[in-house]
DNA sequence: GAGGAGT
DNA sequence: ACTCCTCAACGCCAT
DNA sequence: ATGGCG
């Protein structure tokens, strides 16, 4: 996910003032639609919107070009639809120009796949990931409820510096969520009624994008056999991104400081011991050419995308539990998305097929310092 | 996307 | 009734 | 102290 205010490509912005300028003229072809709308701003004496606003109506200048201006009153009932009992406002909105996927798309998506997901989101602080004007406009991060009430959402108070954190137990909180516009379901490593201890560690394997696909299911695999010299069984899931995740089920223990250093210890055991393929230095010049092992995700207030949640980005990738026979078959972090999910959902559907994460809950097992002391150390 | 203030 | 404005996270690490 | 990152 990126950071809740970047402000891409954006059309015609004009300094607060009198003057104002043509908009800059973009790489891509304009389409017609757009042309007119800035031309005409820029030509008559109209205020020229803010850019959030003006990304907003060249999306819905993109989408309903042939609009009849004099829309009867009322009629918005035509992109009204209706999910799991919940009203879905412009439902025919495109929220991804790449794949076509409109916002009545993800919505039922979400409804589609809540037998699989919720059980990932039951009983965790959850975080979302907005896009209200779609993926090409602002998005918006998203970790209490404040002001606004979601309905069917729980609310954990007193957790965050009594700030409500947000819960996700049922279908109906899940869809009032997707009208929202909440895209990806961000999950901490701990459970709300045991907030202070983590119950699993996440490492997010995060290729350079100039390494090919074979390079990270190597790492996966180096990563799983480190974990698994630990006597840790772990778990895998496409990111719905570039990378792939590696999930260590816990049992609560040790607290968030424990678990990070533990994690910590494992992204460097990696990148001293395959230094062309592995770094745990986030900034970007030391990530060129390899993978980046972020394990800050661990970390109390901290998320991960959730299993099964949308990414909020081109192609709306979605992450995807895998089993580690399965990994060689994929061909990259974005395997499924919202296009093929259905596929993948029919597959898990067939009874007499062990779940991909099956052993996910039955695991026992726990990390402590005197691992990652080990780990730190060098021994095995 | 939703609520509130302002017109 | 309508338009406009505002709001919706945060901690860690490298430098 | 700041910026980038997810």
């Amino acid at each position: 996910m990126q950071d809740a205010h970047s402000t891409d490509t954006s059309p015609g912005r004009t300094p607060t003032g009198a003057s104002r300028q043509v908009p800059e003229s973009p790489s891509q072809p304009v389409p017609e639609a757009l042309q007119a709308l800035t031309l005409d701003a820029a030509a008559a004496d109209v205020p020229v919107p803010r850019p959030a606003r003006a990304k907003r109506q060249v999306q819905e200048a993109l989408q309903a070009p042939q609009v009849p201006p004099a829309r009867p009153r009322n009629s918005r009932a035509s992109t009204t639809g209706e999910v799991a009992g919940v009203r879905i406002t412009s439902a025919r909105r495109i929220i991804d120009v790449e794949s076509g996927t409109r916002k009545l798309d993800l919505v039922r998506y979400y409804a589609r796949v809540a037998p699989w997901l919720l059980p990932h989101l039951r009983d965790r602080p959850v975080a979302l990931l907005r896009a209200p004007q779609g993926l090409g406009g602002e998005r918006v991060f998203q970790r209490h409820l404040t002001r606004m009430a979601i309905p069917g959402v729980t609310l954990h108070d007193e957790l965050d510096g009594g700030h409500p954190l947000i819960g996700i137990d049922s279908l109906d909180a899940l869809i009032h969520v997707a009208q929202m516009d909440g895209i990806e379901l961000h999950t901490w490593s701990a459970r709300a009624a045991n907030v202070d201890l983590p119950d699993r560690v996440v490492f997010d394997l995060d290729p350079d994008p100039a390494l090919g696909w074979e390079r990270v299911i190597e790492a996966a695999q180096l990563t799983r056999t480190l974990l698994g010299d630990l006597g840790l069984e772990a778990f895998c899931q496409t990111s719905g991104n570039k990378g792939l995740h590696i999930v260590v089920p816990l049992v609560p223990g040790p607290g968030w400081d424990d678990t990070k250093a533990f994690a910590r210890a494992v992204a460097q055991r990696l990148a001293s011991g395959w230094p062309t393929q592995f770094t745990a230095i986030q900034n970007a010049d030391h990530r060129k050419k390899k993978i980046y092992v972020d394990y800050l995700r661990n970390v109390r207030g901290a998320g991960t995308a959730a299993a099964y949640s949308v990414r909020a980005r081109p192609g709306l990738g979605v992450c995807v539990p895998i089993a580690w026979d399965e990994l060689a078959q994929t061909t990259g972090g974005a395997h499924w998305t919202l296009a093929n999910i259905d596929v993948r959902l029919k597959q898990l559907n067939r009874p007499k097929r062990a779940a991909p994460w099956a052993r996910f809950t039955e695991v026992r097992q726990t990390v402590s310092s005197e691992l990652t002391l080990r780990l730190e150390e060098g021994g095995a």
